[in-house]
RNA sequence: GGAGAGGUACCGAAGUGGUCAUAACGGGCCGCUCUCGAAAAGCGGUUGGGCGCAAGCUCACGUGGGUUCGAAUCCCACCCUCUCCGCCA
């Protein structure tokens, strides 16, 4: 959400930045609503006024055991004209609510304005693997060694769902125990294991509602969703909550399962790891001071690299153009993954900065000290988070790069601790 | 699921229709005084939002309604927490 006062005296740049994002919000409902509000506002308040001053005259008459009578229905009209204003009022408020709360974020100057064809990819690292043979997808491989069955997991709750089985399975958690270590032990985050089922106020406070309610599973009993990244329930946690400024920045790394309903595409990917309505990820997220974001932004990324670095795949860094940036963010870094056997890059990653935008939703503040004053006041943080990173398209990447001419899998040094110290996946 | 208790500031807690919501009282925290230093004691300060250039005004007692000139207080609905019982990994 943006700063309404942001966006009353900066309504050239929230427009531009609506045109940046080709999405067509009219703003002069907004500005409308704004000027009547504070009108109204105006009213009531100094009807407020008039009655506070007269309850406590009223008040002292009638210890004076006098009559109150006139004084009593004089009020009555104000009080009338209040509780109209306050009705009013609140239609409004509503109303500016809903529009706020579907404004983007403003994407940062330094990300390129466009579609998806203008993302821009700011660096690759690695080699695609040499294969000195043809190799397959991993649907072809998962089924030759028997670690994925789709079919079943089909018929225990439906398309798109997985189940791993054996070396499969194994590969999983060695995954997420891996990259979970990793972000703990040398990249200075606090390993979280939330709930994965957040209430509404949760899912509004990091802006996947109310626009993305159509792609959430939702509970039929409860006002409850699974969680489609553990962003949501991580960001929460300090949900209207004032931090102290030394607590800055705050680093938190989390597994969980993540669960997508993918309305819209389907028909999309309909095969295999790609896209699935449940997956696991571990996701980083950080509370920090809006000065040091950006900075933030490119550790984050690096923690994220690092991951892709040690399991030995090849990927590059796609900054997001403007029309390609989520509703949240205000940048935001893709990390893709080359997999062999569908010569295809996957999206495994997704590091994105969004300065106070959740903040503000989310009602997360700090407190700090004002040079100037020496007195202490509150502001929003920023927040940030990124997949670090996430599994079903990474375990793609791994399968179809480690393939061996035999149909074996040859697992990555870095996990081969987590797997019994076995070097290979084979039948 | 059943029964009961409760939700007021950083914490505990008082207030049960009016002149007590920056909110009694206690504690914590910060600053100052005293001290070689500390403790103790004393003094002072410690919520957030909105409108306004400002002075200032206004809102917030779990949430949302209602009654009233006036609601923390009365009424209704909902949410949450705790205790006990039941069920249960």
């Amino acid at each position: 959400m943006l700063d309404i006062k942001f966006i009353r005296e900066n309504l050239d740049v929230v427009k531009q930045s609506l045109i940046d994002r080709n999405l067509k919000i009219d703003l002069n409902v907004f500005i409308k609503l704004d000027e009547s509000r504070r009108q109204e506002l105006t009213e009531l308040e100094g009807l407020r006024a008039k009655r506070n001053k007269a309850n406590d005259e009223i008040s002292v008459i009638l210890k004076e055991k006098k009559d109150a009578k006139d004084k009593i229905s004089s009020m009555k009209e104000i009080s009338a004209r209040i509780s109209e204003l306050e009705g009013s009022l609140k239609g409004i408020d509503e109303e500016l609510g809903k529009i706020v709360l579907n404004i983007p974020n403003i994407p940062h100057p330094s990300i390129p304005r466009g579609d998806a064809s203008c993302n821009k990819i700011v660096r690759s690292w690695g080699e695609p693997p040499k294969l000195d043979f043809k190799p397959v997808t991993h649907i072809e491989l998962a089924e030759h060694l028997d670690i994925i069955d789709f079919p079943r997991a089909t018929k225990i709750t439906g398309s798109n769902f997985i189940l791993f089985k054996g070396w499969g399975a194994r590969l999983e958690r060695a995954l997420f125990n891996f990259m979970l270590d990793l972000h703990t032990r040398e990249h200075g985050y606090t390993e979280i294991f939330p709930p994965f089922l957040v209430n509404r106020a949760s899912m509004t406070g990091t802006g996947q509602l109310p626009k993305l309610e159509e792609d959430m599973y939702k509970l039929k009993d409860d006002d409850l969703f699974l969680i489609p990244t553990a962003e949501v329930p991580v960001t929460n946690i300090f949900r209207d909550e004032i931090l102290e400024e030394e607590k800055l920045p705050i680093y938190y790394a989390a597994y969980t399962a993540c669960f997508r309903r993918e309305a819209g595409s389907y028909g999309k990917d309909t095969k295999g790891l790609t896209r699935v309505h449940q997956f696991d990820k571990v996701e980083m997220v950080k509370f920090v001071k809006p000065e040091d974001s950006y900075d933030e932004l490119e550790k984050l990324l690096a923690n994220a690299e690092r991951v892709l670095q040690l399991l030995g795949l090849s990927y590059r860094v796609n900054m997001l153009a403007t029309q390609d940036l989520s509703f949240s963010a205000s940048k935001c870094y893709d990390l893709e993954a080359y997999a062999a056997g569908s010569d295809r890059w996957f999206e495994v990653s997704s590091c994105s900065n969004f300065e106070s935008f959740q903040a503000r939703r989310a009602n997360i503040k700090f407190r700090r000290l004002d040079a100037k004053t020496g007195k202490k006041f509150t502001e929003h943080v920023h927040t940030l988070n990124g997949s670090g990173v996430a599994l079903a398209r990474t375990v793609i990447a791994i399968m179809e790069n480690y393939q061996q001419k035999d149909g074996s899998i040859l697992i990555p040094e870095v996990l081969r601790p987590y797997m019994n110290g076995q070097e290979r996946i084979s039948k």
